[in-house]
DNA sequence: ACTTAAAGCGGAGGTGCCTCCGTTTATTAC
DNA sequence: GTAATAAACGGAGGCACCTCCGCTTTAAGT
């Protein structure tokens, strides 16, 4: 019970995969990260293995359990999107880079909401899986919003814990039919309170 | 999902079952207790419907998901145990009603400790449950203690809540193999803590 | 190029979940 | 007692889970 964490990267390094094998590994990743998205978290199984064109014995080889296969989804997505924040970064002025992350970063959330109920019981089995991930996702912001008060794009009195502060209500808002809107409000909000005052407002 | 509670009683007041149902259902719920003790709480739930001697369709009328039959189990067996304070109470002195009871709960918790993660889930989930049963619980000790202390068979410088507490490291002991001769032993120990120093010790 | 062992594949099959609905049974009214 | 009717029964059937093992593919050795 212990060891159910997942040593994804410890076993690649130990064993490199045989090339069908990885080959059949990522494509279920990958489907199964749409139909998740699209069916919810209990989707069927054997819909993903389907999908992906493999059996369903070759599915249960790779990961034992649904919990696995959902642990290793949830963390490319949450890789997919720290990542982003490098190219953002690369392609925008700061404070742009930093609000088109935090719009994706609703975007993300939205997708997992309905999921809530059983994420969270994941997440509070699997404390490995919360610590990490919420590290890169911080870890991300920090990176943002750094850029951005070095240049001046937003002003200098707050840091990076004070933004995902101000960005806890969209977890903990209720899950109406507005909640994507008013998430966007608050981002646009934000953003207008960190420009206000700030040195160097943007150029672009 | 609110009202996910099961209201019982509140069902029995308003519409008596037909006599058959009432059979099956109380049926249904002796032979479940049986097959979770038996098999676990993911006992399968048409051996519990075969053993009981109806259809499986017979058992989702009653009980629609597995959750609610854990939790009529859970809440008889509760109730069991409490009354048996009663009953001690009336057939032997109240320091070896006292004790035989702790004992019975010691084998109690041993029941549900396999059951633990599941059992947990349920218990937070359904926060009525949690509340309601261990107020029953703290009441039927209440009783013995109260009693004890009235005749002098235990010392009068304790309450309920105290025994209570020392009782609690009966739940959070890891759950090793000498879990249940551990416990006894506390309670053994408890016990002898409560009578030294009793205004008059048992005369049995 | 060929052989071979290890790695991987896949799907049949056994089991459990849950729903749906035609049949049976208890109860009520006469 | 009998008829009418509402309540309850039960199990077939459809879907999903997961295991097991005979067959296929890869890649390492020659």
């Amino acid at each position: 019970m212990a060891e159910a964490v997942i040593a994804e990267d410890a076993a690649a390094e130990t064993k490199p995969l045989r090339a069908d094998a990885q080959r059949n590994r990522d494509r279920l990743v990958e489907v199964a990260a749409s139909v998740f998205a699209e069916r919810g978290i209990d989707a069927s199984l054997e819909e993903i293995a389907r999908r992906a064109g493999v059996g369903i014995g070759t599915l249960y080889r790779h990961f034992p359990t649904r919990e696995h296969l959902v642990e290793v989804v949830y963390r490319r997505e949450v890789e997919a999107l720290c990542a982003a924040a490098g190219e953002l970064a690369a392609r925008h002025p700061s404070d742009v880079a930093l609000e088109e992350w935090m719009r994706r970063f609703v975007d993300y959330i939205a997708t997992k909401r309905g999921l809530a109920t059983s994420l969270r019981i994941l997440l509070t089995t699997n404390s490995t899986l919360f610590s990490d991930t919420s590290g890169r996702v911080s870890q991300a912001l920090r990176q943002l919003v750094e850029a951005a008060v070095a240049d001046g794009t937003i002003r200098g009195d707050v840091d990076a814990s004070d933004v995902l502060h101000a960005l806890s209500g969209i977890y903990s808002a209720p899950d109406t039919p507005e909640w994507r809107d008013r998430s966007r409000r608050l981002v646009k909000l934000l953003m207008d309170g960190l420009r206000f005052g700030a040195g160097n407002p943007a150029k672009a």
